[in-house]
DNA sequence: CGGCAGGATGTTTACGTCAACATGGACGGC
DNA sequence: GCCGTCCATGTTGACGTAAACATCCTGCCG
């Protein structure tokens, strides 16, 4: 076997490009512009001819290439969403409604994960912005996590961030923190309690520190002692460690914890230390996840609508992108409150 | 005022296209193959000469057209995800993975939503399929959803499937189910245990019919009684229901749910019966929910590595993008018995 | 029956990038 | 000192699409 010359053809990958709108015309015997116009829809094309070209571009198995549509078009029709954090209980529910709110407009999700930039690697939604390749951008992380990135926004490029806090420059959606936390506490203001314990959120967030004024502010509102904040990571384990402490304290009969993942770790606590559940102790949570209706006992929480936040976040920027101006006001979701079993009056 | 003339510029969305390569080489005084060479790392560039283009780039805020490279280059570096129920702890996990094990490799990540294609509409997965935009395929959703979908993969578009189910005809990875199932059975059993009761999946659900099938083999092969099955559908609120059921059975003294979702509802059922975990009936879960180690009491549960089946999955899929040939034989992911306190010899 | 409107279809071109080829200058070997 | 090499840089063209413009045909009006 004589050893092999070298092969003109392009070795690696064997990067097939599918048919294009040349074969297809080829195909049906007509030109390329006339399968652009059967493509988009346009109407003055003979319905015979149209019959033709779809009969052609199935026969070819033809898809448009979306690169060149985009190249040609100069849009995308596709928004990036810069995510950290995406198993979350709230993220993967606003990104699930992103997602949902997107399609039918006829545009795609492309996810810009942050990771930390370990040892001077770029992020992934660092590498990705820095080309165009996004009519624009959904900002899904908090406030403290873009400044520790080195994330700069492209200048000019459509933006909306999902976050409460107020140092942003562009148009703002988010459930209202404030509004929730009231309503927590008043709840249990409302029993009975003579005042409310907190599990804060990690000070870094917005979100937490919103709770927590919002708590202390209602508190103070009603002429309350406003007991020492125990603060968390939002984790179960350290609502679980918060809880065995607040346990230890029978002046604690109250609990407003900042998620419903660290009212869960708080609720262990209180069994685990024969604390009883509302009977002793009643605990408020917030964000409703699924799993909180059936925590033992299942949870009176504060429901945010994850849903609603996706959805405004999409017409905001769609808005945006189609007039390239941007949305005025930010958008406030109210929360709602849904009482369940871990709630009663404070023992005699 | 005189009435303005229509003016000549585009006037709707005001699609201001970026600064180009020309731009940029204006700037620098040098051709568009020199920036494109900066542009792309190579080497035979004079160390003035790119750094003269470096700052001409930064002066007019360039970023690559990655439309026009994907065009020119016949690839997109992009990589669709086909998800449901995104929002799911397992599904949200593994898109996570997939996405970090996507960035270094400088692919991006489309996401795919499959909705129910209501009267008639396209889904989102299915339109973006039917365009040619990424250069492979990840399937993260069941079999029977994409029976029941309208979706059809373009031949010749490398796919991976996450999924035990062995009619697909790509290549697949996935925990392994069965492997998990009996380990929570044995478990149980070897606690000195008669039998173990199963609440199952929704039967459509491969991965559902798997972890049933290796309970009830593992049974047999120890000689057990093979208790009826209870039917879930991965919901709380289902578990719920048949723990109710079992909870009204002295005989049940151990329990396998196939997820930890259904194991929390059981708890809940349990509690509210009265009958005690684990000291009367024990529990075991599956999957290891960041909350499973907080339910009261902490749940012993099969934890099962979505990291790792995102990983594979990415390697999987690069792998065939580069090579053109389909990966080999499928991949099974062995899971782990975590041990907490839901379980306990039975009774004397 | 000339002329003209309007619809169907074809032709040209540009979008931004980069491989392939072309050019031109510096340097080394003989 | 001549020629061949190698390296930096420039020029050309094509990727697939669709807007803009050009052409051709049909049919209707006066």
């Amino acid at each position: 076997m004589p050893r092999q010359t070298a092969t003109p053809s392009p070795s690696g990958p064997a990067r097939r490009r599918g048919p294009s709108m040349a074969d297809v015309a080829r195909e049906a015997g007509v030109s390329g512009q006339t399968v652009s116009r059967v493509a988009n829809g346009k109407t003055n094309v003979d319905d015979a001819t149209r019959e033709r070209v779809l009969a052609a571009m199935r026969r070819v198995g033809y898809r448009p290439n979306s690169a060149a549509r985009a190249l040609r078009n100069g849009q995308f029709r596709s928004i990036g969403v810069i995510i950290s954090a995406l198993p979350t209980f709230g993220n993967s529910r606003t990104l699930d409604a992103i997602a949902a709110a997107v399609v039918p407009e006829g545009f795609s999700i492309i996810l810009m994960p942050v990771t930390r930039p370990t040892q001077g690697e770029v992020t992934g939604a660092f590498s990705t912005l820095n080309e165009q390749a996004v009519d624009g951008v959904i900002i899904l992380i908090e406030q403290h996590q873009l400044d520790q990135s080195e994330i700069e926004l492209p200048h000019g490029l459509p933006v909306v961030v999902i976050d409460s806090s107020a140092r942003y420059d562009y148009p703002v959606v988010d459930n209202d923190q404030a509004d929730g936390a009231a309503r927590a506490t008043s709840h249990l203001l409302s029993l009975g309690h003579a005042t409310v314990w907190h599990i804060a959120g990690p000070p870094q967030s917005y979100s937490a520190e919103r709770r927590r004024k919002s708590w202390q502010a209602t508190l103070e509102r009603a002429g309350r002692t406003v007991p020492p904040v125990l603060v968390g990571d939002w984790s179960p384990e350290s609502g679980y460690q918060a809880g065995l402490r607040l346990a230890a304290d029978p002046a604690v009969t109250a609990v407003f914890a900042a998620n419903d993942q660290m009212a869960l770790g708080l609720l262990r606590a209180l069994h685990e230390k024969g604390r009883g559940v509302p009977s002793e102790v009643s605990v408020v949570g917030f964000d409703d996840m699924d799993e909180s209706a059936h925590f033992w006992p299942p949870l009176t929480t504060i429901r945010q609508s994850f849903e609603a936040v996706g959805r405004h976040a999409v017409e905001a920027l769609l808005a945006e992108i189609e007039t390239g101006t941007e949305a005025g006001e930010p958008v406030l979701l109210p929360t709602e409150l849904v009482i369940r079993s871990s709630t009663a009056a404070p023992p005699a």
